[in-house]
DNA sequence: CGACCTCGTGAGAGCGCTCTCACACTTCAG
DNA sequence: CTGAAGTGTGAGAGCGCTCTCACGAGGTCG
């Protein structure tokens, strides 16, 4: 194979340079156990020697693994990126990948020509499988990876219901809880800053919110929910127009942590305090709710085991184990800091 | 080929169903001119009843190339991730491909054994080419990728000063124009809170501090400089040190706008005023530096020309064009706004 | 002591594609 | 009318690897 013109040796340079046949070699290469000492003496010093580094299309070809797992972001707001939720997903998926020797690579999708384009690559047959985050409604991509047979596990449950494998936390009742706190602690005019709700976690967490809401005898009030964008200016922006619209508000779940330290912020340049002004209440439990001012009592996810369960069932797929999709839920915690 | 379960159609059964050889069928696929348009028409419709989509790997192992392009984050500071100058390159990066058709996939390599592990996949031949970002100076990964012969190109000069085709700004003059429009403005005591000083952009702003300094006559003093770490976080950090230590400072060049958002944050809370007791300047001009209060003065670097710098010699590399490593470095432009 | 294993090894087919080459057929200049 | 040039097509080799199968050498057992 030639790389930048030099050619990279082949398993045959190898195995003639070792004295013994291209199937030896290979046995070695994949840690089979029938090859005597001696013959995997002469094959690993052959292949220092050659600096040999098997070719990936070739054996891909024959043994239809690549070993490499793409983690698919459909998302056309390129500030997911910025969303530490997010970093710290890649890392704990990249380490639990790494545990079984298979590489991780993370696709951008952001506009439906992307989406397409993902698509085609990934059915070309260039991974094993996909974990595909950030999903919005109108997404393409579930139903074209889905369509193409490729193991595949969702971050949230689909939006349209469809039988495909994914984890989730149960955003519903983390929010629930959320605002069933801030009612016992005797807030009455409880405003929500909601995610986008075109996102599944969007939608259930304002869900929870209205039934915290209703389990406690409390009305709907319009003026008191404002939609935000996951982003930390869209948090601020919303929280200020919470502010304008029902000055009397006493707290506030809003549907992530990068949104409610915006959301301090506004409230902090409005003058209110927080708590004693505004109790407010975050979600995901971010590394910034530990270190804002007040740290946010917030609703966290257990995004290490969260993982943990997508490779668990992405990998089943994967090595043929997979009969019928499955489900896995996540409990939420309330993580009561400062600021409600 | 298959995937969980179904038989994906091959090349020949293509040509079966549409009544020609496997060669005609490629020729269609390829878009090779010599073809009938009636044989053409029978392989667009085989294809679309089959659903075909060409096995990559056995392409891959003829043609040798992938038509993917590799973007590797060398960074164990997951915040990278964070960075809106980092997110505004991948959306640039992978545009500026799918142009050319070709995939863009991003690596994550946090620490030695990641790096090892990207070095690797990359030579296996995953990918026709990479590009590099976020290097600091212990990085594997520029030393494993030279030596693979993989096509290459940097973000920002090597270091170690080695021969690598390589895009840059040029930071050092940045940063003097910054610092001398501070002295320009009357500001006699100006700091700066530089970038990690084992990045090559972090020593570069740092050198052009100095100079800005010397050439206005200005002495560099030691209480005056503060290392931070290119996050808002650090920015806010580093600053709060600066006023401790030299309260009595008058103006703070800060080598990246989000550390300068941080550190507006600080001199804030402070009770300063900005630019009225102390004037900032940050770097890079991303989009928060427009939105902050005050917006940033900021040095501006060309991103999407940088970006597209790199998709052209790397592309030259892949093509066989690339004779020598090429280099490029862009100038950066003073943007002025309220904060100095 | 022949029948039967086990073990290490090599020969060779084949993964799905591209691409060179040869061939049949047409077109056209001389 | 002949030779050269051009056009569409198919046969077949080969990319670098894995993996099945057959085989010979040595060991075990009835």
């Amino acid at each position: 194979m030639t790389i930048g013109g030099r050619t990279s040796p082949t398993l045959d340079e190898v195995a003639e340079l070792a004295g013994v046949s291209r199937a030896t070699v290979s046995r070695v290469i994949n840690d089979s156990p029938r090859v005597s000492p001696e013959a995997r003496e002469a094959v690993h010093s052959a292949v220092a020697q050659l600096r040999y580094v098997p070719n990936r299309m070739a054996r891909s070809l024959v043994t239809r693994r690549t070993d490499t797992i793409a983690l698919v972001l459909s998302e056309s707001n390129s500030q997911v990126f910025t969303d530490p939720f997010f970093a710290s997903m890649v890392r704990e998926l990249s380490a639990r990948l790494s545990d079984t020797d298979r590489a991780l690579v993370l696709l951008a999708a952001r506009d439906r020509g992307e989406q397409e384009k993902v698509g085609r690559w990934v059915r070309q047959g260039h991974v094993d499988g996909v974990v595909l985050v950030s999903l919005h409604r109108d997404d393409l991509l579930p139903g074209l990876l889905r369509e193409s047979n490729v193991p595949l596990v969702l971050l949230g449950r689909p939006l349209d219901g469809a039988a495909v494998s994914h984890v989730d936390t149960d955003n519903a009742a983390g929010a629930a809880t959320a605002t069933a706190y801030l009612v016992a602690a005797g807030r009455r005019r409880i405003a929500t800053v909601t995610g986008p709700l075109d996102m599944i976690a969007g939608v259930d967490r304002y869900a929870g919110y209205r039934r915290g809401l209703a389990d406690a005898g409390l009305p709907l009030r319009e003026e008191l929910v404002e939609d935000g964008d996951f982003t930390e200016a869209g948090g601020a922006r919303a929280m200020r127009a919470l502010l304008e619209r029902a000055p009397d508000l006493d707290a506030v779940f809003v549907a992530s942590d990068p949104m409610a330290v915006g959301a301090l912020r506004a409230l902090h340049d409005a003058g209110r305090t927080v708590p004693g002004d505004v109790a407010v209440v975050g979600f995901d439990d971010a590394v910034v709710a530990a270190t804002s001012d007040p740290p946010l009592t917030t609703v966290a996810q257990p995004l290490d085991e969260m993982t943990r369960l997508m490779v668990e069932l992405l990998l089943r797929q994967v090595e043929g184990d997979a009969d019928e999709p499955e489900v896995r839920i996540c409990d939420t915690r309330l993580v009561v800091r400062a600021s409600a």
